[in-house]
DNA sequence: GATGAATGAGAGTTCATTCAT
DNA sequence: GATGAATGAACTCTCATTCAT
């Protein structure tokens, strides 16, 4: 299984810097193998081709991502609160790196349709912790039952989506992370529910 | 006035057209001079170069965009009226436009850094009527005094642009404007408005 | 007959300043036209295309170049004093003209072959008197009977280029008409003459 | 050093045959990397663009030129014969390579200033050996103490340039070495020298 | 497994010239 | 005679990928 040896993570995380430090089009092949310290061709070994890498990078960070976030989740019982630690997770992960933040938010929407469309498939994994969530809040009776599951998604989704990389464009300036109290009162109203 | 010759707006619809049908990266200048019925050096009597062609297509439909929505705004008494027709209006004007649809949500965001800059620029109009509609709702105690107006605006457009994205990242094939008052219900009860 | 209406000269004194100032390859048609102060398709009326402005440029100023030496050779009896009025009357006429000194030493030669053959053909005007000095020293014995002609006119030219295309890449910066008596010494010895 | 791998020479020789053959203007790089036998992409393993291939080529050319008027140079004792060996080294040279000459004396004139300046830094390295001669010839009494170097110098390089010149231009249809003797006589004598 | 030299397809833009008015 | 909007051909350079060593 190549994605355990070394040199496979070595060459996603050049990738990240490559692209947060160049920008999507000037990132490439030759230049994340050079930050990887591996020659052109052994990129090849590891990787189908340059999508596959942007694609891995994208998986391998959002595996972190929906682990961590199943982490905090999982101690809390209220609706209000797994969401406020989940929009709280989502601001901190990408406050503390800001090279993926910029990556993510900016950088790999340049890529083609293939690529965002694979990205997407990958993103639903991070989605259905979204659903998850409101469905348990339908479920303890603190959001209300008739509460469109797939909008209030996407509402929560997108409004993350749309702090963050305004955030990033702003050249991450501010603190995204004192946010997040007044973040979560909207959403958490916007779902129906109380604190 | 360059802007206001007829083959200025011709040029446009036909950028519009061939990249929505042929991909951002598929759209080449000399496609879209076929399409527009002019010879390729015409383009750049009217645009200073490809880059301006994207950014000026922006720019015009948008201006649209928010003349028509300030239209229905100014209708409206109560700010869940006010929401209701924006929130309307998005989906519906996104909905008559297929190929103005893909170019916007898909196809745009694939430009470089530089012209999705300026597209954010542009973009600014729209937000400020969101603003808007925000502030007078304040104002007239529909909504609550400690409205964090700027994260609102974030979720009221994040909201609006995720819901519209996955509806054409799903080829179109349901019903969005169906969606709005759903939407609208998640959106206004998210800023403390009631009906 | 073009050539003698007020639009003909206009736009060749255009073309000097526009070569002068741009350079040869930044010299292009609408430029001319616009410091002429008539639209594009004017050119067209008096000039067959950009090549026959060119020539006719050089032409025109090489008639003036000719008649002004011959009109300093006239009075003259020897040969060192023909030269002498000759090689002064070149760095002279080349330094009051800056504008025409760039585009004859350095701009005009960065034109294609065709111009450059046909530009070398007017030259042949200049040529012959030079010739007409040499073989008028020779007759009246003050250079030697075995003198090379061809090849002593091409000295005499080849150092005045050489000369003068020195002095302009060096921006002009120093008196040429200064340096006409060392000129005129080396030349005069070359030709086997003497004071 | 890429200059001593073999394609940066193959490069170099290519490009000198196709200007020769097509012209200035009609030297594609793709023209060029056909007759170099290698991909257009492998021109810029070697090459920064297009204008390092022109360069480089005068600078190698310009080398062997230097290195060998040094040669035959240094195995003579007077100015007289000196220049000799100078003139006719240079004559020899470009008749013993009719592609180079086509390139040297008519080709390269026509790319632009920036080009032919740099050009003009690597002719100075030719420039110094005349003054070298001139300078040896003053300090053994041969050339008298007045004599201006720096125009002694132009006009040396310029008849030469001229006579090479007209010669390419006139096809090259007759035996410029037989001209040595006389170029020589004149050259010279133009300095004070005598045989 | 690792290397890196070589490949070659692909597109934005300029500008001399025309011709309907 | 004068205009100037429209034309359309033409070319450098980049970079993902391969494969002999």
């Amino acid at each position: 299984m190549k994605r355990n040896k070394p040199k496979y993570k070595q060459i996603i995380d050049a990738a990240v810097v490559v692209i947060a430090e160049n920008g999507y089009h000037q990132a490439q092949v030759s230049k994340i193998a050079k930050q990887a310290g591996v020659a052109d061709g052994t990129i090849y070994l590891y990787f189908k081709n340059k999508e596959d890498i942007l694609i891995s990078l994208f998986r391998e960070k959002m595996s972190i991502f929906i682990e961590k976030t199943e982490e905090v989740i999982a101690g809390k019982q209220t609706v209000s609160e797994k969401l406020y630690v989940m929009v709280e997770n989502h601001c901190k992960l990408l406050s503390e790196d800001h090279h993926l933040a910029i990556v993510t938010q900016l950088e790999l929407r340049q890529s083609n349709k293939d690529i965002r469309f694979k990205i997407n498939d990958v993103l639903k994994g991070y989605l259905q912790l979204v659903d998850k969530i409101l469905i348990s809040g339908i479920e303890a009776g603190e959001l209300p039952e008739d509460l469109e599951v797939r909008i209030a998604r996407q509402m929560i989704f997108g409004t993350l989506d749309e702090v963050v990389t305004t955030w990033v464009m702003n050249d991450q300036k501010y603190n995204i992370v004192a946010q997040v109290p007044a973040i979560h009162k909207l959403l958490l109203h916007g779902c129906g529910g109380r604190n």
